[in-house]
DNA sequence: TGAACATATGAATAATTGTTCATATAATAT
DNA sequence: ATATTATATGAACAATTATTCATATGTTCA
């Protein structure tokens, strides 16, 4: 998170597993699709907007209901739907004043699933 | 994430959408529930994390070899290793002074891929 | 045009968090 | 015992972030 990859320490397990994690270094994904990655999920790391997707699962809604359902001010509401709507989890429609949320994803319930299945597990 | 539930405006739509909100309040799960969500997010939601989540899906490796293969220094993966085993997600055996880390959660890398799968589209 | 309403947004702030540094703990070998 | 190695951990710091507050933008209606 603070700065760029640093100097480092060795020990000795990383001559005896040399080969391993040689293997693993070579299986290993892009960086950048690992960060990629990291970045989707922190979206999903915030129960607010958490609450929000899940809302939305339900129904399409618009900012004010949003808020209302949440018991948070519009602008909270607001500035969390733009973090969703650059995820590309949500999508809007403009109707007069209102805007209209809504899913823009279909894995997000499949998303949700697979961690619900780890909490609610042992 | 700042404090608790506060005072809320309202706005026209609140008395117009009124049935909606409600249906889906009634359908939302637990406060508790959706919190524990964010909270497991949370925890993929940084790329050193996700490395090494994905490192150990791999191969088991000890703390140095992590380090080593993400060239980062023994302490800032101990200290992840430790958030990780907080949240379930690795397990440790103990050989030695040497200290080896693996999954502890099949639904790791099913995660991952309902990540990569919304990250590939569009 | 002006008032009212719904939403968006920039700045400020408090809380959280990832890494570093120094050091502690624990195991092994000499 | 002592030195060495592998890992863990607490404090400190810098960076990030969620919410609030004030205000801007855009739409409708009188």
């Amino acid at each position: 998170m603070r700065q760029k990859p640093e100097p480092i320490e060795r020990c000795l397990c990383d001559v005896i597993h040399e080969d391993v994690v040689n293997q693993v270094k070579d299986k290993m994904p892009e960086e950048e699709t690992l960060y990629d990655l990291a970045e989707l999920f922190k979206v999903f790391g915030d129960s607010t907007r958490i609450k929000i997707l899940w809302a939305l699962d339900e129904a399409e809604m618009c900012v004010c209901d949003i808020a209302a359902l949440l018991n948070m001010t519009q602008s909270a509401i607001s500035h969390q739907l733009r973090v969703l709507k650059q995820a590309q989890l949500v999508k809007n429609r403009k109707e007069g004043k209102v805007v209209y949320y809504s899913l823009d994803d279909d894995h997000v319930k499949q998303i949700f699933d697979q961690g619900l299945t780890h909490i609610n597990e042992d």
